[in-house]
DNA sequence: GCAAAAGTGTTTGGGATACACCCATGC
DNA sequence: GCATGGGTGTATCCCAAACACTTTTGC
């Protein structure tokens, strides 16, 4: 008995914090189907590559970005696309990044970060994806280090409460953030303070430890 | 540019409640490798044919089990096989079911349930991925009506009990459970008991909606 | 009557929530 | 001196946790 097997495919979801709030990053379709329209990066998985080394490739040559940098990515899931793709049987493994600070070195504009709410007409099913992908990052916001991945590596609290507010897309209370943002253990103040603007200027902070870490709810519900 | 994709397989972990608590159901491998040893019922994903189009079809003709007939049932994540698997590279899409009162039609002992707490020795990283799976299964306990698959259609509170303790692995306060189970609005009463045994009998309660619902949250930490 | 599981409320403590004012800087 | 965000503590409430005895049946 033996089988063909669907094409394997791999997409990425990046999620950066940006101007309008919280972005992902899509690139312009240059081929049908979709020609025009925008989609998450995405290609195909060859034999002997694993998911992660696939996803690893798609981001580095066809947006420059380099997986190491997020400071978080996991696999989100995997969806069929036998009736999704008109080209035909393909399976997709999907994968969740977050970076900081990262834009792209070309110039061509074939790929930018879009606020995720306010996207543009995107190809296949990715409106649906990049909203799962959202709650699964705010999800995860709620018990891990996760949000490390969208912060720069000394931030102020104030910007750490930023980061969940867009994420989670509410706002929350800022003595309660700060007592219980604290209390993870996650993070350690620094020396250093920012002075950024016409105000006080604000203690910065770092991650005690990069590495993906779990905690008590973090957030209120 | 052109790819051979990796070889998809589908793979299923079907939990069932047994004698001994929690078990998963395995399959004898007849063949190389790993021949002799235990594993979770798996197979080729064809082309044209979705992934869970695949485990349905595996389920069936593997071990006689309708996914139908499993009363939760979701995508898990996708292993790569790609060092793990002497055959060459494999990409598998895991599937986690869950189960009331099947056994097989079939009297070949070529598969059969086993205890998550007594596996056998299990074919390549099947053993994680069975503890992966309970613990999936448990978090779904805590927010959703997902139990349901493991219990009749009308079932007591103890077991609906015994069902989150097999799950978890521990053991919960009769009183508080019963208190939250029912405030979850998940169940209803019906008019019926259950004489089982040298003692009271119990009232018999059913789930409002076979469907998978969310619920505040529903065990204690 | 006795064994065995069913069924049932209350108290307590801790954590989540709500809430308002002073501080330090740039201009 | 004024505008701007930085920084801080307490009271309340609700929910989770702990806990033991009575009821109903089979034998």
């Amino acid at each position: 008995m033996s089988y063909e097997s669907p094409t394997l495919t791999v997409d990425l979801v990046l999620f950066q914090l940006g101007a309008s709030g919280l972005e992902v990053l899509l690139l312009r379709r240059g081929q049908e189907p979709f020609q025009g329209w925008w989609a998450l990066p995405g290609g195909y998985n060859a034999r002997g590559e694993t998911t992660v080394e696939a996803v690893a490739r798609v981001a580095r040559t066809k947006v420059g970005f380099h997986l190491d940098r997020a400071g978080f990515w996991e696999q989100l899931f995997t969806v069929d696309t036998v009736a999704r793709d008109p080209r035909g049987h393909a399976v997709s493994v999907v994968y969740l990044a977050a970076s900081y600070g990262w834009s792209s070195a070309d110039g061509t504009e074939e790929h930018s970060f879009w606020s995720v709410d306010a996207l543009p007409e995107t190809a296949f099913d990715h409106a649906e994806i990049i909203a799962k992908a959202r709650q699964r990052l705010a999800s995860k916001l709620s018990y891990t280090n996760a949000v490390s991945g969208l912060l720069a590596p000394r931030f102020t609290l104030t910007q750490a409460q930023s980061a969940y507010e867009a994420v989670l897309g509410r706002s929350l209370d800022k003595r309660n953030f700060r007592k219980r943002f604290l209390a993870t253990g996650f993070v350690e103040q620094t020396d250093e303070t920012w002075t950024g603007g016409a105000h006080r200027p604000a203690r910065l902070y770092r991650f005690k430890s990069e590495a993906l870490q779990l905690a008590p709810s973090l957030i209120e519900r």
